[in-house]
RNA sequence: GGCGACAUAGCCAAGUGGUAAGGCAGAGGACUGCAAAUCCUUUACCCCCGGUUCGAAUCCGGGUGUCGCCUCCA
């Protein structure tokens, strides 16, 4: 059974679908007014391994992840950038595209886009209108909160709790402070579509329970995104959905913690925000994606390129291992176990079976990967000591490693095409080894130490030489 | 002021009642022409003080500290 923390319960809770067999996530996903930053990477990477690992279990996963395409600061982006907003969004999903596909991440199986779902927002604010939950002002639609019993049941604060700490200017004209827009009247220049209630653009939240349920129906299994989008994103959420339906509008509610710099929040006026695109100019991807499921998602983490260059060499252990299996098993044959085979084997049994626990109990990537470095140890020494290995020892350990990789992704998928750029290296690597045989040291060092400029490493193995391109210092 | 999270080795990070996973770094060793890779060995009074328990890093109470939310934010 598998189990997921629910922010709602504060308790991890088993994950029971609303329909057998099949799993509706939502997560809410970029405003595509720029690049998107490491943090935002660390939730869209998060839910695609939630989504890959849930497949693997056997569901049928359908993943929502929308982008947000109107609101203040899309807007405002596009008028700096003297485009109009359709053209901004355009040009940041293709960037969202392309920096996604680079960390790994899978497209969702839908991203609807707020600006495609206007029919639905105005059904689901009509509804709500129905049901007295909201008032219309010159224009404008607000939710009115305290006709919603159970608002703050997310955050786990009351009506008058928020109401204290609120420190956002008070619009008199609402009738309760908290109340927030759901609909937004037309102003000079901006967006808007025809409403019942005159021209306008939606609110902040309304979008997400309006595509949410247009995807997943009434109740959605998991919803989530980052920790901040509690307050109110998420609370406001259920309010609306609930509201509207009566009915509960999701079950699981994950939150995924957040990512600092150097000890420090990341934001705009820190001036500390790193963008996804900058930083896979100087570093590998898959480093960042290793690192940041190297902690548990709900934990904060700490972003800095001291640990970011410790989880590449982590990493590199399990590559050097996946390398060194690739080329062993070109050249065995298959043979009945001994003990010590057999041993590895029931490890390997025993490593599967821990990874698939670890998981199911919240979703803990950290222990996953400790499971890959454990049985990395055990299959060094056999390859490194053991006389005569065998095929039916070697690929089953291969196999669990791209089996746990259709969810991690991080490891790489196997030998590269040959390259020119290989070619050559071949011929050094020949000539070096002409003069080793002729024990000609200072060239054979100095064709290594020429290679190593070039952030190619050699290995010099009983089995012949092995190299690798490092990522050296950039 | 309200709500909440976290505090585990030099660094990062699992572990929610039976005396501490994993990674990085360091030290020593094996292997190697030298390296690299790999392996072995080695490094923890689990923030403090009480309590519950046969037994607590783990539960309860009280401190201290760090961080977050209460305003746009992933």
């Amino acid at each position: 059974m598998i189990k997921l923390y629910n922010t709602s319960s504060r308790k991890k809770e088993n994950l029971q679908p609303v329909k057998e067999g099949k799993i509706g996530i939502y997560a809410c996903g970029p405003t595509v007014y720029d690049y998107f930053h490491i943090g935002n990477a660390r939730v869209f990477l998060v839910f695609d391994v939630l989504r890959r690992y849930l497949q693997y279990r056997g569901y049928k996963v359908t993943f929502v992840q929308n982008f947000t395409d109107i609101d203040d600061k899309m807007i405002k982006r596009a008028d700096e950038l003297k485009i109009s907003v359709e053209e901004l969004a355009g040009r940041y999903i293709r960037a969202y595209q392309e920096d996604a596909e680079a960390l790994g991440i899978l497209p969702a199986d839908y991203h609807p886009r707020a600006t495609h779902h206007i029919p639905q927002i105005i059904a689901l604010i009509e509804k709500l209108m129905e049901n007295n939950l909201a008032y219309e002002l010159e224009g404008d639609i607000y939710f009115h909160v305290p006709s919603f019993p159970s608002y703050g049941k997310l955050s786990h604060q009351n009506l008058e709790e928020l109401s204290l700490g609120a420190r956002v200017e008070i619009d008199e004209r609402k009738r309760h402070p908290m109340d927030f827009a759901l609909w937004k009247k037309e102003k000079p220049g901006e967006p808007s579509w025809e409403s019942p209630w005159g021209r306008g653009r939606p609110g902040w939240h309304i979008e997400c329970s309006a595509m949410s349920m247009a995807y997943l129906g009434e109740t959605l299994d998991i919803h989530g995104g980052g920790q901040d989008l509690i307050f109110p994103h998420h609370e406001n959420e259920i309010a609306q959905s609930e509201g509207a339906t009566k009915r509960l509008f999701a079950r699981h509610w994950l939150h995924v913690g957040y990512l600092n710099i150097e000890e420090e929040k990341m934001s705009k006026s820190l001036g500390n925000v790193l963008t996804v695109r900058e930083l896979i100019k100087e570093i590998d991807p898959m480093v960042l994606r290793f690192f940041m499921l190297s902690a548990h998602y709900r934990s904060p983490i700490n972003f800095s390129r001291e640990q970011l260059m410790q989880a590449g060499k982590a990493l590199e252990r399990l590559n050097t291992l996946l390398y060194k299996l690739r080329e062993r098993l070109e050249r065995v044959a298959e043979g009945v176990p001994v003990q010590e085979e057999q041993e590895l084997l029931n490890f390997l049994t025993a490593s599967r079976k821990r990874f698939l626990e670890v998981m199911d109990d919240d979703f803990n990537t950290a222990e996953g990967t400790a499971v890959l470095f454990e049985l990395a140890r055990k299959t060094n020494v056999y390859l490194d000591r053991f006389p005569e290995q065998k095929r039916n020892v070697l690929q089953p350990i291969l196999d669990f490693y791209n089996e746990v990789n259709n969810i991690f992704g991080f490891l790489q998928k196997g030998f590269e095409p040959v390259s020119a750029l290989e070619k050559e290296i071949e011929e050094l690597i020949n000539t070096r080894e002409k003069a080793r045989r002729e024990k000609n040291w200072a060239l054979a060092d100095a064709i290594r130490e020429q290679l190593k400029e070039r952030n190619i490493l050699l290995e010099d193995t009983p089995h012949g030489v092995r190299w690798k391109i490092v990522d050296g210092e950039k």
